[in-house]
DNA sequence: TACGATATGTGGCATAGCAATATATGGCAA
DNA sequence: TTGCCATATATTGCTATGCCACATATCGTA
C-alpha cells in the first residue's frame, strides 16, 4: 500500500500542472522533477520516466518550456528546462483550472443532501 | 469557452469516484448521472456516452455496482445502477484518496518558496 | 569488479476518452 | 405527416498517453 501511487488514474492531466509549477521559481532537468515530485508527496505521486520525458519533450515542442544541455565534468549531461512567457500564461490557466475543477468534484461529491 | 470541458485531462480517473458518489444516496440510470454531473458543475464537467456506459459496465463487472432494467410505459427502458456493498467501501476509499491526492498536488505545486 | 544512484531515452502494450454513428421512444411544431 | 429535439442506451474505431521493461552512460563506493 505504501509503495504505490495515492492513485495512478489521478495522476493523468495533473502532471502537467506539476511540472510546469515546479519549473516557476527556477530551471530544473528531469530527474530532479521526477524526485522533488516524490519526496514532496511523501511517495504518494510517482513519475515514472516514460511517461516524464516524453512529457517534457511535449511541453518543449508546445513552447511552454525551454530546455537546454548542461555538460559539467563529474557529472553525466542533464537537461535544463525553464518556463517560456507562454509556459507562465499556461501555468496561471491550468492553476484556476485546477481550482475549478477540484471544486466541481467537490459540488458533485458532497451533495447529496439536496 | 464555455462549451468547453474545465479540463478534459483532469477528467480522467475522477470518472468513477464520481458515479459512485451520485449513487450514493439513490439508484440512478446513466443519462440521470450524466446529466448531474454536467449541472453541478456548471457545464464544466460533461460526460460523454462513449465513456460513461463503458465505465459502468467496468464498475458492475468488478462488484461495485448492480444494475437493473427498468421498463415504463411511456419511457424507453432505463438501467438503474445502485452501490453495492464492495462498492459502498471502494467509495469510502476513493474518497479519502482523493483527498490526499488533492493535498499533495497543493504542496507540490504551492511550496515554491521552500 | 560490481553495485547503486544519478540521468536520459525508447519500443511496445494496455487503457481509456471521445467523435461518430446507431437504435428506440415520445412530444411538439411546421 | 414529416421533421426535429430530448431522452436513453450502445458500439466501432481513432488517438492519446501511462507504464513495464530495457538500454545507455557517468560517478562513487565497497
Amino acid at each position: 500500500m505504501a509503495t504505490k501511487s495515492i492513485d495512478a488514474e489521478w495522476k493523468k492531466g495533473s502532471a502537467e500542472l506539476l511540472i510546469l509549477s515546479l519549473l516557476e521559481a527556477m530551471p530544473r532537468h528531469g530527474y530532479e522533477i521526477s524526485k522533488l515530485i516524490e519526496h514532496r508527496s511523501e511517495g504518494g505521486i510517482r513519475f515514472h520516466a516514460a511517461s516524464l520525458y516524453p512529457l517534457l519533450y511535449r511541453l518543449e515542442k508546445r513552447g511552454w518550456i525551454q530546455g537546454r544541455w548542461v555538460e559539467k565534468s563529474g557529472q553525466r549531461r542533464r537537461r535544463y528546462y525553464q518556463l517560456t512567457p507562454s509556459g507562465v500564461k499556461v501555468l496561471a490557466a491550468q492553476r484556476e483550472g485546477w481550482q475549478a475543477f477540484v471544486e466541481a468534484i467537490s459540488r458533485i461529491t458532497g451533495a447529496e443532501n439536496a
